[in-house]
DNA sequence: ACGATCACG
DNA sequence: ACGTACGTGATCGTG
């Protein structure tokens, strides 16, 4: 046995290693001790746990003084067996750990999920923002430095640098380095220590500020969403490796194209922006550092091009702009979709991307490794990729205009509410009542700027050059916006001066505090709109499992949920999906619009039967 | 490490 | 008094 010692807030503390089966004895004596709540952890080769090759390292259990350090190799079976005694632990960012020891112990996210408090959840309801956004941070390091110890040491960085040193990168590192290096078994003996003691300090905040029942949804919502990314979504591989091959040759072909004008690099803001200036184009827009603009906003209408990439024909093409937007967007969608599904596919060709609950500052849900909520959806060639599991069919359900619902209805805005019951197309509705009876295409463009510019918190200049109309008549619509619906001004101007003269913060429905920066107070708004539709769709996962829909579902994406179903229920199925998600919001109906999609994801985007 | 860019809701 | 577009993840070039 190695027995390390560690100073923890001014206590000694002790970090055991067993090396023989003879030393799990005292192991389980420190189990018999009956300590009711154990923090844990894993240490793994990699993050993607369902990549060929991940595999699970160390298992960690700790109270507020003793840490045991397990190798899984050595000590499965009584760590498995340790972990399936009646007991709760504390996990720092558990819907990881859970999958780790579903996948590698054989210990099911069901078995063990009901059990656990996460440290993350509960640091994400005191404060949601990252270190760069000025909050605390919402990794074991940074909490541990304010909560626990501030002499605390960075366990991540610490060992990034101790990686560095045996010859492995921060990538590498983690499965390389030595099983029995002192730093390594240090450290993660010490983290179970740490957010043990976190735990001591931040549960009781969350409980004073009355977020015990957010907390308990938050956890329901975590186990859920980790048992989604277990199963994954079924990739057609022959499909993937041909797209990807042929958006390699696109890239390519236009990248020869953009070499003819002197443009090596079409990734180079630099060397594109020289070669447009040297062939006489005018580059007026500036980037945040004072460089010329050179992005799809400014090429495309070079190349003649509208957003939609038709020819507008307003003048003769740049062949560079052309063959740069062409190159770029063929390569980056080869890059971070094609290349990143076949590189973190299962060996059954499935990809479990990281679903993370409670992501943003708004708690928005966000997905990573690949990043499928962020596919493209102008064209449904990349979404094509996904396809249903044999005999099943991809369905999906979408809320419709959730968060002009919510506005509508955390405002108590009657003119819209009406509308909403009414049933009408709400953009339309509002160009009616700012442009009248003859209202435009454009002028319901406007009046959708408009709608999402009070969302987010625009204003004219920004909206004028989303939608290319001229000032004077967006600050008309904005006027005749806000004499239309009074009262989502009224409580735009609540929410910041609540704000600025009490809390820096707005407090959902839900509950949840979500802080203000102090220069962008505007952003309440649309803080407390983007948070309350994340909790409606959170809610409505949580809803489908006790629904028993559970089964079905594969992805949340902001306002739909992505499902299967045998082809003969499909229709069936989504309804019943579409039913389970719709509810009444402070008296707004907030409604779904259920669709069977087909063989794959991109038969809902116009792929060809 | 950071800025620019581009993909989504 | 005025005006501010919100939230993500990934890749690439650059220093």
């Amino acid at each position: 046995m190695i027995t390390l010692h560690h100073w923890v807030a001014g206590e000694e503390c002790r970090i055991n290693v067993p090396e023989r089966p003879t030393d799990l004895a005292a192991f389980e004596a420190w189990l018999a001790q009956g300590d009711r709540l154990l923090a844990l952890d894993t240490e793994t080769t990699g993050l993607d746990v369902y990549t060929p090759g991940h595999a699970l390292r160390l298992v960690q259990f700790g109270n507020r003084s003793e840490a045991w350090v397990l190798r899984a190799d050595c000590f499965a079976q009584a760590i498995a067996r340790a972990l399936r005694q009646r007991r709760t632990f504390v996990v720092h960012n558990a819907a990881y750990d859970l999958l780790v020891i579903d996948r590698h112990l054989g210990v099911s996210v069901e078995e063990l999920g009901g059990r656990v408090f996460d440290t993350r959840v509960l640091a994400h309801l005191l404060d949601p923002r990252a270190e760069a956004e000025g909050g605390i941070g919402l990794g074991l390091k940074p909490l541990s430095t304010v909560y626990v110890d501030p002499t605390a040491p960075d366990t991540q960085g610490g060992l990034t640098a101790e990686f560095r040193r045996l010859g492995a990168t921060k990538a590498t590192g983690w499965a390389r380095i030595p099983i029995d290096n002192e730093l390594y078994l240090r450290y993660a003996g010490l983290d179970v220590l740490l957010a043990r003691r976190l735990f001591d300090e931040i549960a009781p905040m969350v409980r004073d500020i009355g977020l015990d029942r957010l907390s308990k949804f938050e956890h329901h919502l975590q186990v859920i969403l980790a048992i989604l990314q277990r199963r994954g979504m079924r990739i057609d591989l022959p499909y993937v490796e041909q797209l990807k091959a042929d958006l390699l040759i696109e890239a390519q072909r236009c990248q020869a194209v953009a070499a003819r004008y002197g443009v090596a690099n079409v990734n180079s803001p630099t060397q594109v922006a020289q070669a447009l200036l040297a062939m006489g184009e005018a580059l007026t827009e500036r980037t945040s550092s004072g460089a010329p603009k050179v992005d799809k906003n400014v090429l495309l209408p070079l190349a003649d091009l509208d957003l939609q990439w038709q020819r507008i024909e307003a003048r003769r093409p740049n062949p560079l702009a052309d063959a740069v937007v062409r190159s770029k967007r063929a390569g980056k969608w080869a890059e971070s979709y094609a290349q990143a599904f076949l590189d973190l596919k299962d060996s059954a060709d499935r990809l479990h991307p990281f679903i993370g609950g409670l992501q943003a500052r708004t708690a928005r849900m966000s997905v990573s490794r690949p990043p499928l909520q962020q596919l493209p959806s102008s064209d449904w060639t990349i979404r094509r990729s996904f396809i249903a599991d044999p005999g099943q069919l991809i369905i999906a359900a979408d809320y419709q205009a959730v968060e002009m619902r919510v506005l509508a209805a955390l405002s108590g805005d009657e003119t819209m509410i009406r509308a909403i019951a009414d049933g009408v197309d709400l953009h339309s509705f509002t160009a009616e009542k700012v442009f009248g009876s003859g209202f435009t295409k454009l002028h319901r463009k406007i009046a959708k700027a408009v709608g999402f510019g009070k969302v987010y918190g625009g204003g004219a200049a920004t909206i004028a050059r989303q939608t290319g109309a001229d000032m004077s008549a967006v600050k008309s619509a904005l006027a005749a916006y806000d004499a239309t619906f009074p009262e989502i001004r009224r409580y735009a101007r609540r929410l910041m001066n609540r704000a600025e003269w009490g809390r820096r913060e707005v407090v959902t429905p839900s509950g949840r505090h979500l802080p203000l920066d102090r220069d962008r107070l505007y952003a309440a708004t649309n803080y407390v709109v983007q948070s309350t539709s994340r909790d409606l769709l959170a809610q409505a996962l949580v809803d489908l499992f006790e629904a028993g829909l559970g089964d079905h579902l594969l992805l949340p994406v902001h306002d739909e949920v992505i499902a299967q179903a045998p082809a003969p229920d499909a229709a069936e199925v989504v309804r019943e999906i579409g039913k389970v998600m719709e509810s009444t919001f402070y008296g707004v109906r907030i409604e779904s619009d259920p669709e069977v999609y087909g063989l794959s994801w991109g038969h809902g985007y116009g792929a060809p039967a």
